[in-house]
DNA sequence: CTAAACTTTCAGAAATTACTGAAACTTTAG
DNA sequence: CTAAAGTTTCAGTAATTTCTGAAAGTTTAG
């Protein structure tokens, strides 16, 4: 399994901004190779291709398995694993994006709400204590709202979109349009 | 400066979350103690709290400016700096969200159009070309519409949110709507 | 059961990233 | 100009993260 010049770029590039994306260099270069490869991929081969040992290789396949970004794929008659992408382009964002939001915000609002029960220890934490609540409160629109478009899926959130700034105007008309509604 | 026991919490806390968010240790906790005092502080003031050295902090207080998350504050009479939160909580997360942007989706934005202007070297790289180029509008999409939601401000995002699942009933509505919409 | 084919684990080495503190620099009061 | 008060830089060190490769583990064919 060699490289064309145009995979190994590509390759090269999710490497780096691997660590950016919350996983190490190497985890980013083999979920672009396979992601980029329509045929399924043997660690071995991944190994090969990228010139790391296969002890890593098989550290980081775990890894894109935890992110649910990677599947094995079972080829009959074949003794050994293959991997292929866990799913279209869009599934792999979301997941990427479920999965950060786990790591980057959960816990900072979980701690949030700890912190606010907290017996205030004299004035001052009053003060901080209402500015912890404020941001809590942004995390949280800001994780029910990225929920919210995950679950509209790619074709409506595309429509959003293009929708650009109509959504101001939307949102104007919206008290007239749903008077009634429930939610 | 010595920070009560909730204050300490929070800013060992976002210290700990920082590397996540795109900074280290040391500059989460500086921010998290700006943004929790309403006094101004000095630099000395946060390495004395934060007991790191003098040298560390002017890095980091430099890294926050860069980020535009803090602003001097020049108290008449003193000679030395102080520093406060660069805005409201909604413009702090905001800035992180467009660096984070920057950094993460950018270079990968530019990459990719390179990469598909360039001659595919045979058959495979074809198909390879199409899914870069779909990774491509992906992040398009994702960064044109995260504007859109800046530029909505924080009373209209949270319209938005509150409306929740309702964003799909209004989009099915919207061609009604807006039948001769210009863009 | 055994051997072959393959995978995972993990201790230590290598690479990267963050921190300290002393020296160099800047600014201002007098 | 000089001294004092303050800030920044950066070489070296410390801490952390990543990678290797050999050993241990697993699975299956026969």
């Amino acid at each position: 399994m060699n490289m064309s010049p145009l995979v190994t770029s590509a390759v090269m590039h999710f490497g780096e901004m691997g660590n950016r994306w919350g996983f190490n260099r190497t985890v980013g270069q083999i979920l672009a190779l396979i992601v980029l490869n329509e045929e399924p991929l043997s660690a071995q081969e991944i190994a090969d291709a990228l010139s790391i040992s296969r002890g890593n290789t098989s550290m980081g396949l775990k890894e894109l398995q935890s992110w649910q970004l990677i599947k094995q794929h079972h080829v009959p008659g074949e003794r050994k694993e293959f991997f292929v992408p866990a799913g279209t382009i869009w599934v792999l964002a979301n997941r990427v994006f479920e999965e950060r939001r786990k790591r980057e915000i959960d816990p900072t609002m979980s701690l949030l709400r700890d912190l606010m029960m907290d017996t205030p220890s004299g004035e001052k934490d009053i003060a901080v204590q209402a500015r912890l609540n404020e941001i809590h409160d942004l995390l949280e629109s800001v994780t029910a709202w990225s929920q919210e478009l995950q679950n509209l899926g790619p074709e409506k959130l595309d429509t959003l979109m293009k929708l650009g700034a109509g959504v101001g105007r939307i949102l104007e008309l919206k008290d007239k349009l749903l008077p009634a509604k429930s939610n």
